[in-house]
DNA sequence: CTGTTAGCGCATTCAA
DNA sequence: TTGAATGCGCTAACAG
């Protein structure tokens, strides 16, 4: 491997000048045009690359984020990841797989953290309390959070509730929905939502039958659905995954969407398009939000701000 | 933050021995139990953390790996993810973005493979040649691609695509199906199976109508499916995304699945179960290929091998 | 059983 | 305009 010791060597100059034209500085002390070429050839013909671990050594920014989930399985997660990485790639930045908090441990691996100099953290999805939340600022990270939480440890990205909330209750009561029935599971964003719905609902004139909880699995699902009362005139599921159980379980039930019951779903998964029948959703706009979470936990000074993002109500067949 | 020196400062000790108490080592050499605990209950107290630029620099292994991707909205992707870092937390490993090589770019940024010290790579995703090859090679790092690949560069960790299209052939042929119809798009694992459908079928005496070639787009699908000279007994998908979109595209078109025609899928992504109709598809044992990559590219000496596995056949609704 | 020293690759201060 | 020396945190060879 080229080093910087290796490229005075050759060319016979000591390493601190070589290192002061490789870190861009040789203009502003004053080295010659000719050093400088020399110097720049022969790292490029030798490859030279930083080594970063005597960069951070030396308190040098090692432009490196932790990127930290609750929920790997989330639809939306490859996405997040993906758009992360590709605004990372432009800014030179690396993104570690910091840890993850599940569900059943809750606790954090800062190893990583520690181990890699991270500069800040993007914390992806919906969460409570944090316990780590104490190792954690002792070294105070910037840090975002795209999702809702009740634990604010930094900047925050969501989707802005009440709004949402509104768009859709507007959107039934043009229909003439009369009624409404919940399907929400106990995380904190159904929760958040679930809260706005009832208000915004209610706010549009539109009576809400019942208020099932459950989690996701479809069995749970489908036992929620054998067990209303009365059917209403629309479900509104948490999430476009619950939709999806939804719709299936009234499919074997023998009910039809939308014709006996609509369908309001969430996220606008990829899927969503192409279920049958077509969901009908909230569009988050994930791209800026990703976009503007990268500015915020990259920025030199960090706000502890919650940005809030408007969805799009996309009109599909099962609503 | 805690160092070594720290410590030593603090209980007036030389920093070697510190060092060689905190690595383990003091056993070995034989220093005194007391001593031992006195080091080792200073560290815990002042949350004592070894430094990875540090070490890194000394030449001590990093413990990380590098994931790398074609595809972030590969429905597999999250869970692949997570699989690969439950395992990565176990083990104490860390894991990077090391980078991703889209379709249209044809490049890998290997940046962070110099700055964070990687140790191997794990290749997530099918892919041809990689240009990226010459540069990577140079420093012999272990690496293993979980999927198809024409340009093997370590391990490889696929599913057995003969015996794949064989359990799909006789399936169908035990249900007395007599035509089918292919739909595929030009990726490399498409076209692989594809080949062995060819195969498999035919030995099975089904005879193959049509041989459609699509990208992914719901509306490329559904031209594929209105351009159909005749409906064969059984369409098969290269997977399940498109056997979802080709039963949209037939639903649209007001033609019944299973009924008038059967569709094949290939992945068992977690919607297939809850899509109406329910999928009939080929369930890859994602968690044991995982485990088997991990393993490979984190031994000290990895083979070049070829590993593949079995998926299992889950009979659904839709063939 | 423990301490001293050197050096990994780099940026920086001080000196020339 | 350039070089020598120092130190970031750590391990290991060598020396008590």
């Amino acid at each position: 491997m080229a080093t910087q010791k290796s490229i005075a060597d050759k060319l016979g100059l000591s390493i601190s000048l070589v290192s002061r034209v490789l870190s861009g500085k040789a203009k502003e002390i004053g080295v010659a045009e000719e050093t400088i070429k020399k110097v720049l050839d022969e790292a490029k013909r030798t490859n030279y690359t930083p080594n970063s671990a005597a960069l951070s050594l030396r308190g040098v920014k090692t432009h490196t984020l932790g990127v930290i989930t609750y929920d790997f399985e989330d639809p939306y997660f490859g996405i997040i990841l993906g758009e992360l990485h590709k605004i990372a790639k432009q800014r030179k930045f690396t993104l570690i797989l910091a840890g993850s908090y599940q569900r059943d441990e809750d606790t954090l691996d800062l190893s990583a953290f520690a181990k890699h100099n991270i500069e800040g953290l993007i914390i992806v999805g919906s969460d409570r309390k944090k316990d780590w939340y104490e190792n954690f600022n002792q070294k105070s990270i910037p840090s975002v959070q795209i999702g809702f939480t009740t634990d604010k440890i930094g900047a925050n990205i969501c989707l802005d509730e009440s709004l949402s909330a509104n768009l859709i209750a507007s959107y039934l009561h043009k229909q003439k929905t009369e009624s409404a029935t919940l399907f929400f599971n106990h995380s904190l964003s159904h929760e958040t939502f679930k809260t706005q719905h009832i208000k915004a609902l209610t706010e549009n004139g539109i009576n809400i039958l019942e208020d099932v909880i459950c989690d996701g699995s479809i069995s749970s699902v489908k036992s929620g659905i054998k067990q209303l009362k009365q059917l209403p005139d629309v479900i509104i599921a948490g999430d476009d995954i619950m939709a999806t159980k939804i719709i299936r379980s009234l499919h074997e039930l023998n009910i039809k969407v939308p014709e006996d019951v609509k369908v309001f779903g969430f996220d606008n998964i990829s899927h969503a398009r192409n279920f049958i029948p077509s969901l009908t959703t909230l569009n988050p706009p994930i791209k800026e939000m990703i976009q503007t979470a990268f500015d915020l936990v990259s920025s030199p000074s960090i706000s502890k701000e919650t940005l809030r993002f408007t969805p799009e109500l996309i009109s599909r067949e099962s609503a």
